[in-house]
DNA sequence: TTTCGTGCAAAACCTTTGCAAAGTG
DNA sequence: CACTTTGCAAAGGTTTTGCACGAAA
């Protein structure tokens, strides 16, 4: 790793370990595995994957299944849904909002920093990609919930 | 239901089963079964849904983990990932491509017309909907893939 | 010291598979 | 009659839960 990436990692670290003190939420060796490996590699990651960088530290996997949601909780990580089942994690690099790239074959995941649907395609296509698809859904709070609140 | 929606219930079904037909795959009372529901409503449904819509009629919940399947590889029903492992199906209209609007609390799902991100958040808040976000993936295959076929 | 988080084991859950019987063309 | 498709039961894989111990504040 080159040094100013070594450098911006122990940044990211030190801010996300800062964040979770603040929220009164305990400074756990697993957690900062975790959080390491992410801030490490863009990912995303399944929870398989998380815990096969983190378990030669003795993390368990029910460990990484209950942390992913509190660290999502705290902003500190993003999660993924691929559909299928498929979910992943990536670190919360600010309010950086993007997409992914799934291969239908290989599932090998890339980053797209664009995001409305038609120039996305456009500049996957571009990238090589062929048969492209996308997949979108919205969520919000219905009126009715806003009612019934 | 009114005269006019049950004449177009018959027409979709009967094109439906002229697919079937079309594709070898036999017509039979399952499949019947599940296109009629689907048809009769909008949906999209959960397996376990559809399965309450036929079980009635002796229909059961692994075959209709079968059906769906087979029926959306006919092009009959389209397959929704609504992430967190929701998987939801509705016939499918035509080509005409849509996506849907999922309250966050009580997982009411609405249908929009249009495919542009931004565009698509405006109208939702304009249905009143509060806190909109959403989500999207694209799929392809990748160039190695490609090369590798 | 008090509360939170973890590991291990077991339970729960949803989806898939095996197989004999029934249904379709 | 040949081949699909189905129902039932059982297996499989992933995610969640219970609980006692250990770690953080």
């Amino acid at each position: 790793m080159p040094r100013s990436a070594r450098a911006s990692h122990k940044r990211e670290l030190t801010h996300a370990i800062a964040v979770l003190r603040a929220r009164q939420l305990r400074i756990t060796e697993p957690r900062r595995l975790i959080l390491g490996a992410l801030i490490a590699d863009h990912g995303p990651f399944s929870m398989e994957e998380i815990h096969r960088l983190v378990k030669k530290s003795g993390c368990d996997l029910v460990t990484v299944y209950r942390s992913m949601p509190v660290l999502e909780e705290a902003g500190l990580v993003r999660r993924c849904d691929f559909g299928k089942g498929v979910v992943r994690y990536e670190f919360n690099h600010g309010d950086h909002h993007h997409h992914h790239i799934i291969c239908r074959k290989c599932q090998k995941v890339e980053t797209v920093d664009l995001c409305v649907a038609d120039a996305l395609e456009r500049l996957v296509k571009q990238r090589g990609y062929t048969e492209v698809t996308h997949q979108m859904e919205l969520f919000g709070i219905c009126p009715d919930c806003q009612r019934n609140r």
